[in-house]
DNA sequence: CGGCAGGTTCATTTCAGATTGAACACTTTG
DNA sequence: CAAAGTGTTCAATCTGAAATGAACCTGCCG
């Protein structure tokens, strides 16, 4: 049996040990499962697994990706409350560094991800809550009704385990 | 000023009336949360706002999606345990609704998307745990190890949250 | 002030993954 | 058996989110 062209979807990265690639590849899996961007996991899996904290430009260099990439994906790592700046003495120059506390994660992931989504799908059923009384027939209108009240009863589960998730994760 | 071209990323639907639109919206934005692509919530987003229940080529029409779209969303909505096939007499066509069971949708998520993510980085940490204990520097081998039981200590926990929230879900 | 180091922005480009649709089963029915 | 009905498959295409990189800020220091 031939080589069969073994399928290809890891970058390799040649400015890293393979330990560290592996592990930062475990994080872009772990990111793109939670639906953020490949580059978001790259450098949180970076700083994840260096002993000391990283410049912007190492990043560049060492992962292999844009300037403009790393900047953002700092961004919002700092908006998850994922990274921690510091400021290294005898450079201007900023540095960072992987927060690894769960609770944190966890809380600035639902913060920035889950709870925008929750409260935008609360307003469009309440839109249509409005609009779900009009209309002709009694009984399509009693379907409509029952859904609508479905939807409102999952909303309001959702909102009830997210407080439960971050207790229980809370180390 | 002329009118300026408004966003459009709302695909706006012919063929349905206005409430079911938005529902369907929902959907959309609710499964492209959960990582699915939209075609699964436009299709489950129907089946779930209709009275009746509805054959592929329903689905076809009204949505104005593809065959091939149609007959792949419903065989994963089939994996989920999102649809219920019933064979309306009087047609051999298969006819599909939606199933509103939240528990049953929990549990078909959890087993279908995150199970085998989670499985898989297990999988990964523990070839990780493997190389992890060569190379030269003791105090970089030690901070190493605590990453990776960290890794570790992370899995633990996933697999400890995932049967707590069916249960909290379980209505 | 001029130049440079560090960082951000955003119009363009790229690419992974979703969608399409024509070809292919398989089943039923005339 | 041929033809029509129903659903599946998968290579080719399309698309939208992510990545790029040049232009642009914003101090800082000589």
């Amino acid at each position: 049996m031939p080589p069969v062209r073994e399928e290809e979807e890891v970058r390799d990265f040649p400015s890293l040990d393979p330990l560290e690639a592996q592990v930062i590849q475990i994080f872009v899996d772990g990111v793109k499962v939670l639906g953020l961007p490949r580059s978001i996991g790259e450098i949180y899996g970076l700083l994840f697994i260096s002993p000391e904290p990283l410049s912007l430009d190492d990043l560049v260099e060492r992962l292999g990706i844009s300037k403009g990439s790393a900047s953002q994906g700092l961004r919002s790592l700092k908006g998850l409350g994922a990274v921690r700046e510091t400021l290294l003495e005898g450079s201007r120059r900023c540095h960072y560094q992987a927060d690894t506390e769960l609770k944190r994660l966890v809380g600035g992931f639902i913060r920035e991800q889950v709870r925008p989504h929750l409260e935008s799908g609360q307003s469009k059923i309440g839109r249509l809550t409005e609009s779900a009384g009009d209309e002709g027939d009694p009984d399509r209108r009693a379907f409509y009704r029952s859904r609508v009240k479905q939807l409102e009863h999952w909303m309001q589960k959702g909102r009830f385990v997210l407080p439960i998730l971050q207790k229980v994760l809370g180390e």
